[in-house]
DNA sequence: CCTGCTACGGATACAAAGTATCAAAACGCG
DNA sequence: CGCGTTTTGATACTTTGTATCCGTAGCAGG
């Protein structure tokens, strides 16, 4: 039950990413690894920071991020609030779908959108290169908490009618 | 051809516009007012505040575009330098094709991967409510620009091959 | 296991971008 | 004109991120 021994195989991952970009093995870097494989969505680089021991200096925080960034291993997402927040990235292009509500994103694999943006931008004469999709909503699970709390509100007010007789 | 005389008529409307929504008309918001109708392409909000005389507050420059953000007459744009840039909005949904080359803008009107979207996105259970989309890529001018100065860089070499014999 | 080179880390200072506060000045309505 | 309200610019502060610098820790090679 040690700090050291709880890992992840994801922060072994991250480590050996690191690994094989040629950057040593070091405590603040397993601090790290194992604080960001336990985000269980997305966050921000001061969020990341006041999770770690005080120890951690914010530029370590910083500096690996940007690492982390460039190999692939998280990706940056600007949330409608207009901050920016890191999350763990699949390799391949994709686009993030972010509930408004509780915050949860999920990464939308594939793009669909790649055929029907060259065509369009054809049309003004310019050479696509690349392109930013952020999708905002709100998720499978808040849809169906909102049901649900729709419905014991109608119930409250049932038995607000009921108390009142 | 004093400087209360050089106005525009964008100018105006934005005037207009705050007028309507019940704000003063005051020096420096026709100060902001004029510099925002000179800007030929997106700006950053302290880019904008450096080619306005220094009298005027930082804090002002930063109101007004909040303002008109609000108003919906400016529209906020993520370059890909992760820099937050304002430039004027049409009212309507829209797009922007960046050009990674010269930095311009235009608005890709009408949005078309509305649909494509609501049907991708309900895939995952998710009730959409929004989204944001920017395009990177180069522009009609900057790819003529590069083709012309492709074709004098083949004709530099030329004379240099010329100029040996 | 040492030893030494070099990358690394944390503290600190700095920079950029934006916000809060507040007294003084400017608007504009009557 | 006069007066209440809005607005303003100065200032200080906050947040997020970067540069510098010197001591330290990895790790490779002996």
């Amino acid at each position: 039950m040690t700090v050291a021994g709880a890992t992840s195989p994801l922060a072994r991952d991250i480590l050996q990413v690191l690994k094989g970009r040629g950057y040593r093995n070091t405590l603040p870097r397993r601090t790290l690894a194992l604080a960001i494989a336990k985000q269980k969505t997305h966050f921000t680089a001061e969020g990341l920071r006041r999770q770690l021991p005080p120890h951690v200096g914010r530029a370590t925080v910083y500096r690996v991020l940007k690492i982390l960034v460039e190999a692939d291993v998280l990706c940056r997402v600007m949330l409608e609030d207009d901050e920016l927040h890191y999350q763990l990235s699949h390799q391949d292009h994709h686009h993030h779908l972010l509930c408004v509500e509780c915050g949860q994103s999920q990464d939308m694999m594939g793009c669909f959108i790649e055929e029907a943006l060259a065509s369009a931008t054809a049309l003004h004469g310019f050479q696509l290169s690349g392109h930013r999709l952020e999708v905002y909503g709100r998720c499978r699970d808040c849809l169906q908490a909102a049901a649900t709390t729709a419905r014991s509100h109608r119930d409250e007010t049932v038995y607000a009618r009921l108390a009142s007789e």
